[in-house]
DNA sequence: GTTCTTGCAAACCCTTTGCACGTCT
DNA sequence: AGACGTGCAAAGGGTTTGCAAGAAC
């Protein structure tokens, strides 16, 4: 079963990453993996309190919070932070390394991967001393057909 | 004087967005241009406000919010929203399409320029029929020489 | 004159924090 | 046992909103 092998290879990464900055691995840190793993979509920090929540497992939102913050500096999430509201996290390991284009217009969020901007992050990261771990792209457009575009009342 | 000279380009262009929206041409939203001109860096919202009204300008948060709004959509101003705190705009006119490294150990951001992400901007608008306006790259990397990394406490 | 915009303050949303209790090591 | 993490609720920061007054058309 690759998703639950997936699951716990990652959980075995959490708990090195723990192990080496002393902090404590706790049963609600693990949850959460978990419970993303099932998920296996975008989501913000209170969709996924509510979900886990909802499922039988009692964790706060202050937990939630500071347990995304570890697992997106350890490079397991990714955190978005798109236009609005709340920052977007996904599995790093889901769909990896896909970026978005947004209409300034509308709001339409696209999906798209090119496989160029892996040598811009080498590079990049290379010429500057890093180690990179993930990226976020965004493009900022406009329809080519301001009529097809849903939100844009004038024109 | 060429930054007077760019000033009222970016005047005429905005003037042009609002008239072609049926928006009105307040004194309010041009003296923001003339201000942001002035500034010529990142600022947020909060940094803008307490320039205006201490240079002399009245005028609201309220107003600054809304009229950043504006010219987000009309790709005067580029909108970034790094790690935490506040949204930061640029003029998109000065120093284009430069892109973020940031430091997921000590939140350190580096600036990078590279040239490749014109074509990956080109080539994805056009596969998805849109105009391409502006773009945001960030790369999330750790530090080579992690001792070297002010904020890495372990390790 | 009508409609849109402004200014103000309160409301709002997302996130962080302080403290007492619980749990991992 | 001691130190760290959790849960709760309150505080915090940034942004949006409702409404009356003012400005653009």
């Amino acid at each position: 079963m690759p998703v639950s092998a997936d699951n716990e290879s990652l959980k075995k990464q959490f708990a090195e990453f723990l192990k080496r900055k002393k902090y404590r691995g706790t049963q609600e840190r693990f949850n959460v993996i978990d419970r993303i793993s099932e998920l296996d979509r975008h989501f913000n920090a209170d969709e996924l309190y509510l979900y886990m929540n909802g499922r039988g497992d009692r964790i706060s939102r202050a937990t939630i919070y500071s347990t995304l913050d570890l697992l997106t500096t350890c490079g397991i999430l990714m955190k978005h932070r798109f236009q609005g509201g709340s920052a977007h996290f996904e599995l790093a390991s889901r769909m990896p390394d896909h970026d978005h284009l947004i209409c300034v217009e509308c709001g339409r969020i696209e999906e798209f991967r090119d496989e160029r901007i892996d040598e811009i992050r080498d590079t990049v990261s290379g010429k500057l001393g890093f180690r990179p771990m993930a990226h976020s792209l965004q493009i900022f457009a406009t329809c080519h057909d301001p009529l097809a575009c849903p939100h844009n009342t004038q024109e």
